[in-house]
Order: structure tokens, then sequence, then C-alpha cells
DNA sequence: ACAATTGTCAAGTGAATACTTAAGTAACGA
DNA sequence: TCGTTACTTAAGTATTCACTTGACAATTGT
């Protein structure tokens, strides 16, 4: 089982890619075997069990072997790492704007 | 000037890779040049220069010269846009979660 | 028992990627 | 005007990456 605590990196070159995009999209959905996973996707079984191991060791998805079906789930943890990273660097941006626009407005302050 | 829109491909590509998440990172502290970008950067100018046009072309990044410097600054389109396709898929997932969750809570709601 | 299903593993291939070096251009500053 | 600064561009290289093939293992249905 074994679950992986994400990681920035791990998680945004997952990411990076179509493919494992449109794995993670599928996901949202509800879990779902790698057979089925792989059935839209026009490349080989083995290609979309790589890409699998690569979301898995980023701690975006987590995946279940009984009998001889995997099942794979997403990891919602993951994302909201992802989703924290980004917010978090757009907010200080957007408070910069914010203080700047404030100097603009009301020049003197003094009181 | 031809700001990009950005496109969600580009984008998950462009922060797919650490030294380009490394930029946007100092990019959120405020517009700065090329060579103050590459400074801490431990690679070459041209290198920096390469990563700037990704992340343009992505549309995270608009860039402007004026005489012999160009200044880089943040477009905060991009990273909404990142965040909210992560957004959608995680709050997908957890309202399945919920509806799951009612259904176990209340097996009979017939009424 | 046997065949079909479902996945796993290893090796190889071609393309994409990040990086360097080197040579060049344009603007600024004394 | 001449050197320095701040990029820009092109070409080459080494590595990483996505993908395929093919051989194999385990489970399940008949």
């Amino acid at each position: 089982m074994h679950k992986k605590k994400p990681n920035v990196d791990r998680v945004f070159h997952a990411l990076g890619d179509p493919t494992r995009r449109a794995i993670v999209e599928k996901l949202s959905e509800g879990p779902i075997s790698v057979s089925r996973l792989a059935e839209p996707l026009d490349i080989t079984l083995a290609a979309v069990v790589q890409h699998l191991q690569v979301l898995e060791e980023s701690g975006l998805v987590q995946t279940e072997k009984t009998g001889r079906v995997r099942t794979c789930r997403i990891e919602p943890a993951g994302l909201s790492l992802a989703e924290q990273w980004i917010g978090d660097r757009r907010s200080r941006w957007e408070r910069r704007l914010d203080r700047l626009g404030d100097l603009l407005a009301e020049p003197d302050e003094s009181k």
C-alpha cells in the first residue's frame, strides 16, 4: 500500500504531460481499473501503466490491486498541493499589486 | 506586445520544469530584468532566456523590452487557468465522495 | 484443465528537452 | 567614441521521456 507523500516537484512534473492529465481527468469521475483507463487512450496498456507509476510516485494517484485488477483513484491531497503552490504565488503577486494601487490612490497618508 | 492567451497544455508543460517554477516564484515578488532573474539560477543567461520563451508562449509571463533591458512580469491569468483546472477536477472528485457519503448515511430517502 | 483477461517487466527507439558555447547586436555611460 | 552591459541567436550535445514490442505471471470463468 505505502501511500506516497505528495511532493511539489513530482506533482508538477506529472501534470506536465497531457496523457497523465487525461488520466487524472478520468479518475476525477471515480475509481477505475487500468484497462478501462487505457481504453480511450490510443496508447498501449504498458504505456498507461508507466504513466500510472509516475502519477503514483508523485502522490496524485493511489492504486490497489485486488485479484488481477488494479483499481486507481485520485489522491486529492496531491492536487491540493499543486493548487496551493499556484495560489500562493498568484496571491503574493496580487497583494503586491494592491499595495501599489493604494500608494497611487493616496500618496499622502501622514495624517 | 501581443499578449499570448494562456493555454492549459502549455501552462502545465511550463510549470513542469523546476527552473521555470523558480522563475515564476521570483516573479511573484515583482517585475525584474532577465539578468537579475538569472543571478541566483546557476545556469547561463542563454538558458534563462530559453525558459522565458517557454513561459511567455504559455501565457504565464509577459515581458517588455525598454532600451537594452527586458523586464519580466507574471501574467496571473495563466496561473489562474492552471489553478482552475486542478480545482475543477478536485471538486468533481469531492462532490462524488459527498454523494457516496449521503447514500451510506441515509440508505432510504423514499419518504 | 485450459483459455481468456488483466496486468507486469525489460529492453530498445526516436523525439523532445535543458543546457552549453560562441558569436553577434543594440543601448548606455564615461 | 569606446568599452561595458544586457540581451539574442544558432548550433551542438547529452539526457530524459513517452512509447512500443515481446515475453511473462497471476487470476478468473467455463
